[in-house]
DNA sequence: TTCAAAAGTTTGACGACTCAAACTTTGTTG
DNA sequence: CAACAAAGTTTGAGTCGTCAAACTTTTGAA
């Protein structure tokens, strides 16, 4: 079995290549997702290499194997079914939960997490709308734009969120934006790199676009 | 924050301590339990010492410092509030859940793990009849004697099983003698080393005295 | 009392993970 | 194109946790 530490490289290297359009992960971005230096990622890149988990030509791009993918799957799967109990079951707070499954992810058991999966009523998606990967390895990723991308008088339904930051996440709940709420694009400023939602009939929320650009929902 | 490895040693220390007539722990069953060389052991004994979290006299017995009694009744109380929640809401085996708690123990907030007691409706013991340290860090060891220790007719309630092991816990599953079972003590052979138990009308149990010593049970 | 076996310690070495700091390559940009 | 900043790599060193094997102390039988 992979270490801690591996898993925790493997699933930001997924992470970083799923948001980049090129579709690789940089050591620059990598340390500072697992908190490390750059030289010290470079030299665990090496040992990813020779794990065969990632592909990572000199100076250039990282890339996961299909082993790689399969373990990044697997480690998120586990994170996101435990990030749905600590909310759904144990009413721990939205924005917290993302520090706490960090840890547990890595210290259940295929059993176990199948049965946690079983008294959850297998969820689809974890508190913050992302979906959870299949025991198989299967994840649909595509589900809802930006909410900058809509016009003026959409009425869209928010569907996921795409950022663990506790104050992010404080400010998105606080907004009553979380997902399964219905909003309506309220106003667009490109002057003002903003956009206004009507969140409950007399409730509004102004969010600068790039706030906005992390937040997914989809028409209706 | 002690780490994962110091917390397996001290609640090592703790257990043995307890079970030792001495009330110290030595180098060679500490090793045992956590399964590394006397080497190993004696030099993190060194480190644990340096730590004050144990007192450690040059060729002489091993015992915990305040600290360290606190440390290890955290551990525990975090191993045995897991195991009550696998057992009695995920439904895994009572044989199990040990090793499975073994690696959550350390994975668990302060926060999480009261939110987890609070579900499950603060239990005073897990699974196995241990007791839960408060979050204070007390506990009552003491709660009943061993069977071996009662007399022909004796009707007893089993309370605590001490000891982890898979086999000798599906074994004494399967002979129905979980805590909250009420049995008889139906024949004593010192000759034979057994201890024959009446369960329910018309089934009864033969353990040998090594066994019996293992299932702790009070009068009534 | 003696002395072997058991208990405990030390030593030298290793793998995993990390850092700071010096270094090399790549990609802009004037 | 030159040169410079950003990205990436290398080096040397340190901590943690571990082993095997040689060593020392304690202890309990003969
Ligand atoms: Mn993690
Ligand atoms: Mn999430
Ligand atoms: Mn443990
Ligand atoms: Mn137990």
């Amino acid at each position: 079995m992979a270490t801690e530490t591996v898993e925790n490289y493997i699933k930001a290297i997924y992470v970083l290549c799923r948001e980049s359009p090129s579709g690789e992960a940089g050591v620059v971005r990598l340390a500072q997702e697992v908190d490390v230096t750059k030289g010290t990622a470079t030299s665990m890149i090496k040992r990813l290499a020779k794990l065969k988990l990632v592909k990572a030509p000199r100076y250039s791009g990282i890339t996961l194997t299909t082993m790689g993918k399969k373990v990044a799957l697997d480690v998120l799967r586990r994170h996101r079914i435990i990030e749905t109990f600590l909310v759904s079951t144990l009413n721990l707070d939205w924005a917290d939960v993302h520090e706490e499954a960090e840890r547990l992810e890595h210290a259940l058991s295929p059993r176990t997490l199948d049965r946690l999966d079983e008294f959850l009523g297998r969820p689809s998606t974890d508190p913050h709308g992302d979906p959870i990967p299949s025991a198989s390895g299967k994840v649909s990723e595509l589900r809802g734009k930006a909410l900058s991308a809509y016009i003026k008088g959409a009425k869209v339904e928010i569907v996921r969120i795409l950022d663990q930051d506790r104050a992010f996440l404080k400010f998105v709940a606080q907004s009553g934006l979380k997902p399964g709420v219905c909003v309506t694009v309220q106003a667009l400023s490109p002057e003002g790199d903003s956009i206004t939602l009507q969140v409950k009939r007399g409730q509004s929320v102004t969010l600068s676009s790039s706030a906005a650009a992390k937040i997914l929902a989809r028409l209706q």
